[in-house]
Order: structure tokens, then sequence, then C-alpha cells
DNA sequence: TCTACATGGATTGTCGACAATCTTTTAATT
DNA sequence: AATTAAAAGATTGTCGACAATCCATGTAGA
């Protein structure tokens, strides 16, 4: 999942301070090592750093806009605390745009494109074999399953919106809620089929298996909320 | 369209600099006063707002994550200049979004709001009515119909990005592809009828027709693009 | 005349200090 | 003892100045 991060910190070659500490803060925050709701003190973030507050406070401004921290004027930023409920709402978005994203590039992804993400997934196979009980690289790697066929719709603005702040939260409550064990084989053959839509050009199909895999990631953690009632929405 | 301002500016009325620069900002690139791929300079802002460059560049920064404008390190920041196929694009993300909104909408919104809402349509006519020519309320107004849906859909996570960056930019577009003329009758007729089917708890139908009917305006988009081939998507 | 380089000017990035606001502690009153 | 009020402390917001980088102008050489 190194792309995600590449794309706010070696943009550029890290250039000033305030991008490099924000992407830094992004993955500190993703990874829990600032956990949800905690507030974030400037003096004490920018003695850590090694940095004045002036580049801190621009970084922080920009994890605002990306949703990971919530400012109050005059009294501060905490980390953001996603109810489940919201978390339960960003898949819900997740199924539109990316079901979205599948018919896209099932049209515009590239042959090199389609062989480099099966590559990717034979990759995920072995990765789940060996270190079968640590799911580690899997969690992530989901992802970036998910991010490569955003890229390949070739909608650059679809691909800013869901790399940009809507997978930062979800990698984010990855790490927390941690994920199932049951399902990264699943997962991973629901990938493959998708995959395979889009490489016989089915948009229609890729968009339904796409909606149905993540249909399915939102169900899974509804019912870790409400394990009582199982069958109350729709 | 009061509502969209006020989201970011009066929300804690407009306490730190920052946050109320970053308002005028925003509505000052939205009308066009700075026209898309100007630049952006400090000096030359902080004289004109009073400030000194700390919270301008704070406001910046935020306004690179509404993806209002674009920075590159050491060089500056400039208003962003959206291609007309990243336009396309926002439409398209706007037709996946917004339909399920309507869905949503469909479950979620009182009868209140849809009264309310209702109340809305019949000022769009009369304003239609009064001032024909100037489409001013009306170019506003449609999106404050769009905004309304979004907001009564009850998914607060889709109302911060549909609200927080996409309307933005359309906005801004709004008032630089001015409006076709015949568009606001058929455009208030569709919103008429997207009421209805929210109205009689029909989500489908209101998916489909808020679909159809962003897609209309992204179609009127692209022809404006490519007056040749009316028929090359789909 | 054109290219390459160097210099000067302007702009962006960073810092430390001061002011305004909030939070906590302490004290006083009921 | 509990609640309110006041004061001390800490934190956030703002500013002006300095450093680093970029851009434009001008100069020298081929």
């Amino acid at each position: 999942m190194t792309e995600i991060i590449d794309v706010s910190e070696s943009a550029a070659e890290v250039r000033t301070l305030a991008d490099r500490v924000s992407g830094q803060l992004i993955t500190a925050i993703v990874r829990g090592d600032i956990p949800p709701g905690q507030k974030i003190s400037e003096p004490e973030l920018a003695r850590t750093y090694g940095i004045s507050r002036g580049p801190l406070r621009e970084a922080i401004r920009q994890l605002e806009g990306l949703r990971l921290v919530v400012r109050i004027p005059h009294v501060g930023a905490r980390v953001v605390s996603l109810t489940p409920e919201e978390l339960v709402e960003i898949y819900r978005i997740r199924e539109a745009l990316e079901g979205m994203a599948c018919r896209l590039a099932a049209d515009n992804m590239s042959t090199d494109e389609i062989n480099s993400l099966r590559e990717l997934l034979y990759q995920h196979e072995k990765n789940i074999q060996e270190i079968d009980g640590r799911a580690y690289f899997q969690k992530e790697g989901d992802l970036d399953f998910h991010y490569r066929i955003v890229q390949s719709s070739k909608n650059t603005k679809l691909f800013e919106l869901l790399g940009g702040e809507l997978y930062h939260l979800v990698r984010m409550y990855r790490y927390q809620f941690s994920v199932s064990k049951s399902r990264p084989q699943r997962a991973l053959k629901e990938h493959h089929r998708i995959l395979d839509a889009i490489e016989e050009r089915d948009g229609e199909l890729a968009e339904l298996l796409m909606r149905r895999h993540i249909g399915r990631a939102r169900r899974n953690i509804e019912e870790r909320l409400n394990p009582a009632n199982k069958e109350e929405r729709e």
C-alpha cells in the first residue's frame, strides 16, 4: 500500500516541511499510533517532528481536508473518531463509486494493467498461504486492488476522491476492526472474478460484482455492530 | 445558495482569520473574481485582505483540499482550471452519488423537508418567470435543490463529499459556461418529478430520474465541447 | 544572433515571539 | 461540601523577519 502514501509524500520528492509532516501524520493516524479522538497538541507535535508550529498548522489544515482530523477554532484539533454508522456510510459510497469505477475500468483498463493486477492477486494468494495467521499484508493489499481499479478507470476526479480522503479513513479503520479471518480467501476469489469481468470488457458485470463485493464487506461491519438482527436493512 | 457558503463560513460564527479568508476566497474563485489558472500571490492577497501570510497560507491549504487551487512547492498556488473532460468526470460522479442520495432520501426525507423543498421549487418557478433573461438565481437555485436532496439522504459522509468539494467546482463552472436558456424550465420540471418520486417513497424511480437529470446536463456539456459528433458515448 | 551563465529581484518556506482565547486550578461564598 | 468566581497556566491564533528557492533580466561568449 505504498502508492497511497506516495501520492502525498514523494510526489515531488518531499519538498516542504508541511507536506512531509502531513504524510507522516497520515501514516501515524492510519496505523493508530495517534488513536482516534486523541487531541493533537501543536507544541508537542512540533517538538516531536522537530519543526516549528507554522508548517505543522498547515499540515493539520491539510489533514482536516482529508477528514482525518476535526478542528475546533481556539480549542484544537482531534483525530477523527468515526461512528460505526459513518463507516457504513463510507462503504455505501464506495459501493456506488467503485461500482462505477469498475464499469469504466472495463472500457479503459489496458491489457498491461490487467496483467499486472492479476500478478498482484497471485502475490496476495502467496501471502495468504504463507503468513496464514497474520493478515497484515492482505489488509493493505486488498485496498491496493481497489486502488488500482480506480486508477485504471481513467477518471482522474474519481481517483482523487477515492484515493484522497475515503481510502485513508478505510485504511484507518482496518487497523482497528481487525479483518475477520475467513474473508481474505473469499475476498481474493471475488477480486479474481471482478478482474475476469474487466478482462472480458463486461462493464455491467464488473460493476455488479464490485458492488456485491463491497456490499458484503459492509454487511460484515453492520453485523459486527448489531450481532442480533441480521436482516434489518432492505 | 447561502447554505453552502455558510457551512465553511459561519459554522462557528467566523472565528479565525484563516477560516474567514478561506470563505472569502471560495466565493471569489467560484464567482470568477479570481479566474481559473490565475496565480495566487501570497503578498498581494495578504495585502488585499489585510492579514499576514500565516493565516492566508492556511486558507490556501484548505482550498487545496477542496480542489479549488493547485499548489506547487516553492512555486506557488494557482486557481484550478478544469479541463472540460474533468468537468464531465465530475458530472459522472454526481450521477452515481446523487442517484444514491435520491434512493436514500426516498427513505429518510421527512415530510417537512419534502414540503419545504416543494416550496423552494415554486419559488424557482416564480424566479424564472420574473427575471426571465437573467438566470442568475436559477443558476444557484438549481444546485440548492440538489444540495437539499443530499442533505435529506441523511448520509453525512455523502453530504460532506458532495457539498464539500464537488459542488464548489460545479458552481464555479456554472458561472463560466453560462447555463443554456432552454434548460431552466425543463430542469424545474425534472426536479418536480424527482421530488414526486421521493414523496411516494419510490427510491428506485427517484434514483433513475436523478441519474437521467444529471446525465442530460452532462450531455449538454459534452455537446458544447464536441458540437460535431453528438452520439459518440454509449 | 543565439545560447549559456550569472546576477538581482521577488516569492515561497520557516521560525520565534507576542496576543487572544480557552482550560484548569485555586479560592471564596452559600 | 458543593457551586460559583477569579486567577494562573497553557494552547491556539497572528504577526513580522529571515532563509531558501525560483524566476527574470542582463551579460558574456560562441
